[in-house]
DNA sequence: GACCAGGCACATC
DNA sequence: GATGTGCATGGT
Protein backbone atom coordinates (compact mmCIF):
# COMPACT_ATOMS: atom_id res chain seq x y z
CA UNK A 1 0.00 0.00 0.00
CA UNK A 2 2.54 2.67 0.85
CA UNK A 3 4.83 1.39 -2.21
CA UNK A 4 1.50 2.08 -4.32
CA UNK A 5 2.21 5.90 -2.61
CA UNK A 6 5.54 5.73 -3.48
CA UNK A 7 5.15 4.74 -7.11
CA UNK A 8 2.35 7.41 -8.17
CA UNK A 9 4.14 9.40 -6.09
CA UNK A 10 7.35 9.31 -8.09
CA UNK A 11 5.16 9.13 -11.59
CA UNK A 12 4.03 12.16 -10.31
CA UNK A 13 7.72 13.58 -9.88
CA UNK A 14 8.75 12.49 -13.13
CA UNK A 15 5.45 13.82 -14.95
CA UNK A 16 5.95 17.33 -13.13
CA UNK A 17 9.95 17.29 -14.42
CA UNK A 18 8.98 16.25 -17.65
CA UNK A 19 6.63 19.20 -17.97
CA UNK A 20 9.52 21.88 -16.36
CA UNK A 21 11.98 20.68 -18.48
CA UNK A 22 9.85 21.18 -22.19
CA UNK A 23 8.95 24.25 -20.43
CA UNK A 24 12.16 25.80 -19.66
CA UNK A 25 13.59 24.24 -22.95
CA UNK A 26 10.50 26.05 -25.09
CA UNK A 27 10.60 29.17 -23.35
CA UNK A 28 14.16 29.45 -21.37
CA UNK A 29 14.29 31.50 -18.15
CA UNK A 30 11.43 33.79 -17.48
CA UNK A 31 13.11 35.90 -15.16
CA UNK A 32 9.95 36.64 -12.60
CA UNK A 33 8.34 38.79 -11.32
CA UNK A 34 8.67 41.78 -13.44
CA UNK A 35 9.47 44.55 -11.54
CA UNK A 36 11.68 46.74 -10.10
CA UNK A 37 11.03 46.92 -6.34
CA UNK A 38 9.45 43.88 -4.19
CA UNK A 39 6.60 47.20 -3.17
CA UNK A 40 5.94 46.63 -6.87
CA UNK A 41 5.56 43.07 -7.33
CA UNK A 42 3.31 43.01 -4.09
CA UNK A 43 0.89 46.18 -6.00
CA UNK A 44 0.80 44.03 -9.11
CA UNK A 45 -0.20 40.79 -7.62
CA UNK A 46 -3.24 42.96 -6.67
CA UNK A 47 -3.77 44.76 -9.47
CA UNK A 48 -3.46 41.46 -11.50
CA UNK A 49 -6.40 39.48 -10.33
CA UNK A 50 -8.77 38.98 -12.78
CA UNK A 51 -7.11 41.47 -14.69
CA UNK A 52 -4.94 41.03 -18.29
CA UNK A 53 -1.46 41.96 -17.43
CA UNK A 54 -1.26 44.48 -20.22
CA UNK A 55 -3.94 46.85 -17.87
CA UNK A 56 -2.13 46.41 -15.03
CA UNK A 57 1.69 47.70 -16.75
CA UNK A 58 0.04 51.00 -17.57
CA UNK A 59 -1.57 51.12 -14.06
CA UNK A 60 1.50 50.50 -12.64
CA UNK A 61 3.24 53.40 -15.19
CA UNK A 62 1.35 55.68 -13.83
CA UNK A 63 1.83 55.33 -10.42
CA UNK A 64 5.57 55.23 -11.13
CA UNK A 65 4.74 58.71 -12.97
CA UNK A 66 3.09 60.20 -10.22
CA UNK A 67 5.86 58.94 -7.92
CA UNK A 68 4.16 57.14 -5.26
CA UNK A 69 4.91 53.46 -5.76
CA UNK A 70 6.19 52.99 -2.06
CA UNK A 71 4.97 52.06 1.02
CA UNK A 72 4.68 55.89 2.15
CA UNK A 73 3.75 56.70 -0.90
CA UNK A 74 0.65 54.58 -0.80
CA UNK A 75 0.05 55.69 2.59
CA UNK A 76 0.06 59.00 1.85
CA UNK A 77 -1.75 59.09 -1.36
CA UNK A 78 -5.73 59.69 -1.54
CA UNK A 79 -7.80 56.73 -2.26
CA UNK A 80 -10.33 58.37 -5.04
CA UNK A 81 -6.99 60.24 -6.53
CA UNK A 82 -5.57 56.07 -6.73
CA UNK A 83 -8.34 54.40 -7.96
CA UNK A 84 -7.89 57.19 -10.83
CA UNK A 85 -4.02 55.87 -11.44
CA UNK A 86 -4.98 52.43 -11.60
CA UNK A 87 -8.15 52.82 -13.22
CA UNK A 88 -6.52 50.71 -16.08
CA UNK A 89 -6.20 47.79 -14.15
CA UNK A 90 -9.99 46.86 -13.77
CA UNK A 91 -12.26 46.94 -10.82
CA UNK A 92 -10.50 50.38 -9.43
CA UNK A 93 -12.21 51.15 -6.72
CA UNK A 94 -12.01 47.64 -4.99
CA UNK A 95 -8.33 47.25 -6.11
CA UNK A 96 -7.56 50.94 -4.18
CA UNK A 97 -9.68 49.72 -1.00
CA UNK A 98 -7.26 46.30 -1.36
CA UNK A 99 -3.84 48.60 -1.62
CA UNK A 100 -4.95 50.68 1.50
CA UNK A 101 -5.71 47.47 3.66
CA UNK A 102 -2.05 46.05 2.33
CA UNK A 103 -0.24 49.63 3.57
CA UNK A 104 -2.56 50.13 6.27
CA UNK A 105 -1.10 46.14 7.61
CA UNK A 106 2.36 46.64 6.73
CA UNK A 107 2.61 49.97 8.53
CA UNK A 108 0.42 48.67 11.61
CA UNK A 109 2.82 45.24 11.72
CA UNK A 110 5.88 46.08 10.23
CA UNK A 111 6.37 49.94 10.66
CA UNK A 112 6.10 49.95 6.62
CA UNK A 113 9.26 48.06 6.47
CA UNK A 114 8.81 44.84 3.76
CA UNK A 115 12.52 44.21 4.74
CA UNK A 116 11.22 43.60 8.43
CA UNK A 117 8.13 41.89 6.92
CA UNK A 118 10.16 39.02 4.80
CA UNK A 119 11.92 38.27 8.31
CA UNK A 120 8.66 36.36 9.54
CA UNK A 121 8.40 32.74 9.62
CA UNK A 122 6.69 31.68 6.09
CA UNK A 123 3.17 30.32 7.33
CA UNK A 124 2.75 32.69 9.97
CA UNK A 125 3.29 35.56 7.64
CA UNK A 126 1.31 33.52 4.94
CA UNK A 127 -1.46 33.64 7.39
CA UNK A 128 -1.41 37.26 8.16
CA UNK A 129 -1.38 38.61 4.40
CA UNK A 130 -4.73 36.36 3.79
CA UNK A 131 -6.25 37.95 6.88
CA UNK A 132 -5.94 41.46 5.07
CA UNK A 133 -9.16 41.76 3.25
CA UNK A 134 -8.37 41.57 -0.93
CA UNK A 135 -5.61 39.46 -0.09
CA UNK A 136 -6.77 36.02 -1.09
CA UNK A 137 -4.32 32.30 -1.61
CA UNK A 138 -2.83 33.37 -4.86
CA UNK A 139 -2.04 37.08 -3.78
CA UNK A 140 -0.64 36.23 -0.45
CA UNK A 141 1.86 32.85 -2.33
CA UNK A 142 2.83 35.46 -5.18
CA UNK A 143 3.84 38.16 -2.95
CA UNK A 144 5.66 35.25 -1.01
CA UNK A 145 7.14 33.70 -3.36
CA UNK A 146 7.69 36.73 -5.74
CA UNK A 147 8.67 39.77 -3.32
CA UNK A 148 9.93 37.53 -0.43
CA UNK A 149 11.93 34.90 -2.05
CA UNK A 150 10.22 31.99 -0.01
CA UNK A 151 9.62 28.78 -0.79
CA UNK A 152 5.98 28.07 -1.82
CA UNK A 153 4.27 28.10 -4.97
CA UNK A 154 2.28 30.12 -6.82
CA UNK A 155 -1.37 28.69 -8.21
CA UNK A 156 -3.76 30.61 -10.79
CA UNK A 157 -5.98 30.27 -13.25
CA UNK A 158 -3.10 29.30 -15.73
CA UNK A 159 -1.95 26.15 -13.49
CA UNK A 160 -5.38 25.01 -12.94
CA UNK A 161 -6.11 24.57 -16.56
CA UNK A 162 -2.93 22.95 -17.38
CA UNK A 163 -3.83 20.16 -14.74
CA UNK A 164 -7.35 19.82 -15.34
CA UNK A 165 -7.20 19.68 -19.03
CA UNK A 166 -4.08 16.89 -18.39
CA UNK A 167 -6.37 15.05 -16.18
CA UNK A 168 -3.53 15.10 -13.46
CA UNK A 169 -6.04 16.49 -10.99
CA UNK A 170 -9.36 16.12 -10.85
CA UNK A 171 -12.43 18.84 -11.58
CA UNK A 172 -13.26 19.66 -7.84
CA UNK A 173 -9.67 19.99 -6.61
CA UNK A 174 -9.23 23.37 -4.44
CA UNK A 175 -6.07 25.78 -4.00
CA UNK A 176 -4.09 23.99 -1.43
CA UNK A 177 -4.56 20.66 -3.17
CA UNK A 178 -3.36 22.09 -6.31
CA UNK A 179 -0.33 23.49 -4.43
CA UNK A 180 0.04 20.34 -2.25
CA UNK A 181 0.51 18.20 -6.06
CA UNK A 182 3.68 20.92 -6.31
CA UNK A 183 4.97 21.15 -3.28
CA UNK A 184 4.56 17.28 -2.55
CA UNK A 185 6.32 16.17 -5.62
CA UNK A 186 9.10 18.71 -6.27
CA UNK A 187 12.59 19.78 -4.55
CA UNK A 188 11.08 22.49 -2.02
CA UNK A 189 13.64 25.14 -4.32
CA UNK A 190 13.05 29.24 -4.43
CA UNK A 191 14.15 29.22 -7.36
CA UNK A 192 12.38 25.90 -8.77
CA UNK A 193 8.79 27.40 -7.96
CA UNK A 194 9.58 30.96 -9.01
CA UNK A 195 10.38 29.18 -13.33
CA UNK A 196 8.05 27.07 -12.85
CA UNK A 197 5.05 29.18 -12.52
CA UNK A 198 6.16 31.70 -14.78
CA UNK A 199 6.83 29.41 -16.89
CA UNK A 200 3.41 28.02 -16.90
CA UNK A 201 2.31 31.55 -17.18
CA UNK A 202 3.69 31.76 -20.49
CA UNK A 203 2.46 28.71 -21.77
CA UNK A 204 -1.19 29.64 -20.85
CA UNK A 205 -0.57 32.67 -22.82
CA UNK A 206 1.59 32.65 -25.72
CA UNK A 207 0.33 28.86 -26.72
CA UNK A 208 -3.03 27.91 -25.54
CA UNK A 209 -4.76 31.33 -25.12
CA UNK A 210 -4.32 33.05 -28.31
CA UNK A 211 -5.91 29.87 -30.34
CA UNK A 212 -5.21 26.67 -29.01
CA UNK A 213 -2.67 25.19 -31.22
CA UNK A 214 -1.40 21.83 -29.99
CA UNK A 215 1.30 21.73 -32.74
CA UNK A 216 3.55 24.10 -31.68
CA UNK A 217 2.23 23.41 -27.81
CA UNK A 218 5.74 22.22 -26.05
CA UNK A 219 3.65 19.88 -23.93
CA UNK A 220 1.71 18.11 -26.65
CA UNK A 221 3.15 14.54 -25.90
CA UNK A 222 2.21 15.11 -22.51
CA UNK A 223 -0.63 12.43 -22.91
CA UNK A 224 1.64 9.74 -23.61
CA UNK A 225 3.54 9.67 -20.59
CA UNK A 226 0.29 10.29 -18.56
CA UNK A 227 -0.84 6.67 -18.17
C1' DG B 1 -20.76 43.38 -29.37
C1' DA B 2 -19.57 39.24 -26.89
C1' DC B 3 -16.06 37.10 -24.50
C1' DC B 4 -12.00 36.85 -21.80
C1' DA B 5 -8.21 38.02 -18.42
C1' DG B 6 -2.18 35.81 -13.61
C1' DG B 7 -9.16 36.81 -7.85
C1' DC B 8 -11.61 37.85 -4.00
C1' DA B 9 -15.40 38.80 -0.74
C1' DC B 10 -19.89 38.25 0.34
C1' DA B 11 -24.81 36.51 0.13
C1' DT B 12 -27.75 32.77 -0.05
C1' DC B 13 -29.33 28.20 0.15
C1' DG C 1 -19.75 23.39 1.72
C1' DA C 2 -21.30 24.47 -2.78
C1' DT C 3 -22.92 27.86 -5.87
C1' DG C 4 -23.89 32.57 -7.61
C1' DT C 5 -22.86 37.50 -8.04
C1' DG C 6 -20.54 42.11 -8.14
C1' DC C 7 -16.54 44.33 -9.22
C1' DA C 8 -14.58 47.09 -14.57
C1' DT C 9 -11.01 47.88 -17.86
C1' DG C 10 -8.88 46.97 -22.48
C1' DG C 11 -7.65 43.46 -26.12
C1' DT C 12 -9.35 40.03 -29.60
Amino acid sequence: MESDHKIRDSHKENILKWIYDRLYLAFGPREWWPADTPFEVIVGAILTQNTAWSNVERAIRNLKEEGCLTPRGFRLIDISRLAQLIRSSGYYNQKAQKLKEFVGFLFARYKGSLDLMFKTDLLILRQELLEIKGIGPETADSTLLYAGNFPIFVVDAYTRRLLSRHNLIGEQANYSSIQNYFMDNLPCDVKLFNEFHALIVQLGKEICRPKPNCAICPLRKLEEIVS
